[in-house]
DNA sequence: CGCTAACGTAGACATTGTCAATCATTGAGG
DNA sequence: CCTCAATGATTGACAATGTCTACGTTAGCG
């Protein structure tokens, strides 16, 4: 009879737990969380922006979800919703200069929040779990 | 800058999303989700019962949450709660014959259903992951 | 005995997960 | 051109989860 703390998925549970919590406290400073701090971030990287329905794919909500987060960064001038030119029912998230501006700022946070627990490991050991994690979320193709 | 695609507390957030989501549809079919099966499990491991306390710590949860997760399995008839012969203020709750069997049961779904997104690592692979998530999740001690 | 701490519980409240329904727009086929 | 099914964003509803505060009961200690 396995033990539920040899169960990957439990691990996997509470390891993210862990981690999102420490991360959140630290991105408290900035009055993020884990999940706007996402969005933001992939704000950032797109240059054009990127549409809320490639956002919530890559972060693996519900659509309805995008909209709240969107609203709020968009109400505190981190994001702009712009209608694409290509197609008129796409919004494309751009961040704004102030939105890069805490993205960095939050991105420093964001990384010491994480290693107070994945610090435990080397980094060729942090290298290795991403690598397997990235083989589990990776899409099926 | 780091993209968030590699940000292990990221991919591990994602992952434990996808595992558990991937679970609770195999567990449906005995009506349970993670949540109250990680319950009926540690009820099942302790022989005497476990005390709501070290259910809580164990799981990583608020004792209230602890509660309603009890309150909801021993409706069912899965668990029962008992006073502590030692402690009057501690209960314990332990599996009973039913929760036994259901246990069984889901722990085989469970299983195959942690699998539909694991199984895409070979079982070194898993053990790997399964030694770095526990040193992750592990107390400071 | 009198205090402080621990256990379980209740309640409040924000965040997150999941769905169904709607509106505007698009792209494809007739 | 003109439907029409599909898509992107949005809303609303509701369950599940995370987080905190407060309270009653009981233990353990000085």
């Amino acid at each position: 009879m396995p033990a539920l703390a040899d169960d990957i998925g439990f691990l996997l549970s509470r390891a993210s737990g862990l981690v999102v919590r420490a991360t959140n406290d630290s991105l408290a400073e900035v009055g993020l969380r884990v999940r706007p701090y996402s969005v933001l971030v992939l704000a950032c990287d797109e240059e054009g922006g990127i549409s809320q329905r490639d956002l919530a794919a890559t972060l693996g909500l519900d659509p309805s979800q995008v909209v709240a987060l969107v609203d709020e960064l968009a109400r505190r001038g981190l994001v702009e919703r712009t209608p694409s030119p290509a197609d008129r029912r796409t919004k494309l998230v751009a961040a704004t200069a102030r939105g890069r501006e805490l993205r960095d700022r939050a991105t420093e946070l964001a990384g010491s929040g994480g290693q107070q627990r994945l610090g435990r490991l080397t980094p060729a050991e942090q290298a290795t779990l991403r690598d397997l994690l990235t083989r589990v979320v990776d899409d099926p193709a």
